[in-house]
DNA sequence: AATCCCTATGAAATCGGTTTCATGAAACCG
DNA sequence: CGGTTTCATGAAACCGATTTCATAGGGATT
């Protein structure tokens, strides 16, 4: 039995055998409700016999759609300073293609208005387009006026009305910080992330807000700024407690910089959790790895991949929606 | 100045306004070298002043070539196991788009020789698939046969005639366990992988090499099979020390074991790298940060990412292709 | 029973490039 | 200098699905 060198089927030949016409094989294929069943179930299966697959590039060209959503991720940053895009890319993609999307994953520089990308997106070659912690939001804005569906992760600048997808980092912040306050410690002391970006800046608010709660501020030397690195928590750390402050308790916006808090404490002779109890962000794996295992603030990375597409599909859909913050939960290990 | 809501400009256009045909533009814009140098710049020209972008269905579907690269990723394991993947794909990613070929992004159960990444990838849609640690090679296999130009991170099982890209998992187990010898370790056991799959087992051979280079045989009870788990690895060494072999070094086939081993041995009441030491794989984030910091071999993922792709390019442009190992490195710590 | 409306259906136009093929002109040959 | 070959070029077919539009038939309305 010699496998045929088959190209693949095509509408005609489905027409042909069903005894229909190409428009109706189509409309079969595509959902069309007013076709008559007997027909329908026909063609149905027609399709299956010939094990007919839709060609995309015709049924872009023609329809004008390329069920094509774009994953657009900043070149420089995101690869190394957030190990969770690949999780959350996957978690499109998996919602993605069980509504018969597919995921195109440009990786470049979004810098310009005028780049590449800005012109791959702007050229329509995409259904809608899924962002990545941006920097420069011209061109989303742009992008959004033209009427393509664009959603992003992360919460953006500005009271812009994008539509975003976002982990409850004031609140995980908030949740963190009281906790060390539950535990005891009176004098909790903060080591921020990027505060340029967002997510670095909530978690800064939800840090004094759990002060603002109990009625008091936050001494400005109890905040110390990092930039997620481990050195930069090690850093920071030092400086917290060459200040003299009577620092028992931290809140590190990462596990990274908790773990480089840790470090530094140990050096300075003292202990986690007895001395100063530590309160990461992320619950990376680190946070279960390191001893002490660190109390962190997990996210749900998957749920936030699996809304971004989501909210993609609804707005494909035409219908309105709203920015979505979801929810964080504090794990509770050793070191707090 | 109101900016027109102007839709894409076609061949037609630029045919007419650069006065020649279609057929010219196409010549032009896809390199053709016979068309006369004056009127190829005329139509460079008008097709700059009118921002033209070529429409990649529409090409598609005239030419037969999608442009589009498939980086198919298991659905249940990558994700987890391999913190790399992101890394790779945006190398991959980043190498395609310099050569105006995008990237698809599918992620899937690829179990199946009959799944939908199956029926997607059989139906031409795509020019050329990357598949990221495969199990199943019945598809790909497949895929191949059927003319498809198939690139594979990692080794393949088996003697097949795949070409991929691996990080010499061989060498630098080889290197690490040498480097263990030489700095006094007479006992040196492993803590593997999943030896099921190749670079797991790469390793374990890499790590019996050392000791045959040295003339001797490794016992075969310095030999412990973790999963990669920081669990297994903790419960490896733990049982490592339980079989009184007097082990004074200990290979882990990655970091994240390496740092389970650590955790046990101190367990113990030893101390690393004073009593036992401990040499990890991959060199990522957490070799650094741990106390001992690790000594680790590194892997230079994104050159790994950036092969693949250069490979899937070469062999679209017909070459023949031959899979690459690309070089470790050993990063000496405190731990060893 | 005559008229109008609605629905299912097919023929054909269409999407925007690519590629084949025919053509005329220029270059080359003996 | 006639004839053949080469080469740039444009007209038109083509890729495969979608969608518009016209139409026939059935049903509802009066």
């Amino acid at each position: 039995m010699v496998e045929k060198p088959k190209s693949r089927a095509t509408y005609s030949e489905i027409a042909r055998e069903a005894g229909v016409s190409e428009a109706t094989v189509s409309r079969v294929l595509n959902g069309d409700p007013r076709v008559n069943p007997e027909r329908a179930a026909k063609v149905q299966e027609v399709v299956e016999k010939l094990g007919y697959k839709r060609h995309r590039a015709a049924a872009a060209l023609a329809s004008g759609r390329s069920n094509l959503i774009a994953i657009v991720i900043d070149d420089d940053l995101s690869v190394f300073s957030d190990p969770f895009w690949a999780t959350i890319s996957s978690g499109v993609s998996r919602v993605l293609m069980q509504n018969e999307l597919q995921t195109l994953l440009l990786v470049a520089s979004v810098d310009s208005v005028d780049g590449p990308v800005a012109h791959y997106l702007q050229g329509g070659e995409v259904d809608g387009a899924i962002f990545f912690q941006l920097h420069k939001e011209t061109l989303v804005k742009r992008l959004a006026k033209q009427g393509m569906p664009v959603v992003i992760s992360g919460t953006p600048h500005g009271s812009s009305d994008f539509v975003y997808v976002d982990s409850d980092n004031f609140g995980g912040a908030l949740q963190a910080t009281k906790h060390l306050m539950a535990q005891g410690c009176t004098k909790v002391a903060t080591i921020t992330g990027d505060t340029v970006a967002t997510a670095g800046n909530q978690r800064l608010e939800g840090f004094l807000q759990a002060y603002r709660e109990r009625g008091t501020v936050a001494n400005k030397n109890l905040i110390a700024h990092g930039d997620y690195s481990f050195e930069s928590g090690k850093e920071q750390m030092r400086q917290l407690l060459s200040r003299n402050l009577g620092v028992d308790g931290v809140f590190a916006a990462n596990d990274l910089m908790a773990i480089g808090a840790i470090a530094a404490i140990e050096e300075a002779g003292l202990s986690v959790p007895d001395h100063i109890k530590v309160v990461g962000f992320d619950d990376s794996i680190m946070a279960q790895t390191s001893r002490p295992s660190i109390t962190s603030v997990r996210q749900d990375i998957v749920r936030l991949g699996e809304t971004l597409g989501e909210l993609m599909i609804r707005k494909l859909n035409g219908e309105e929606i709203e920015p979505v913050i979801l929810p964080t939960e504090l794990v509770i290990r050793e070191s707090a």
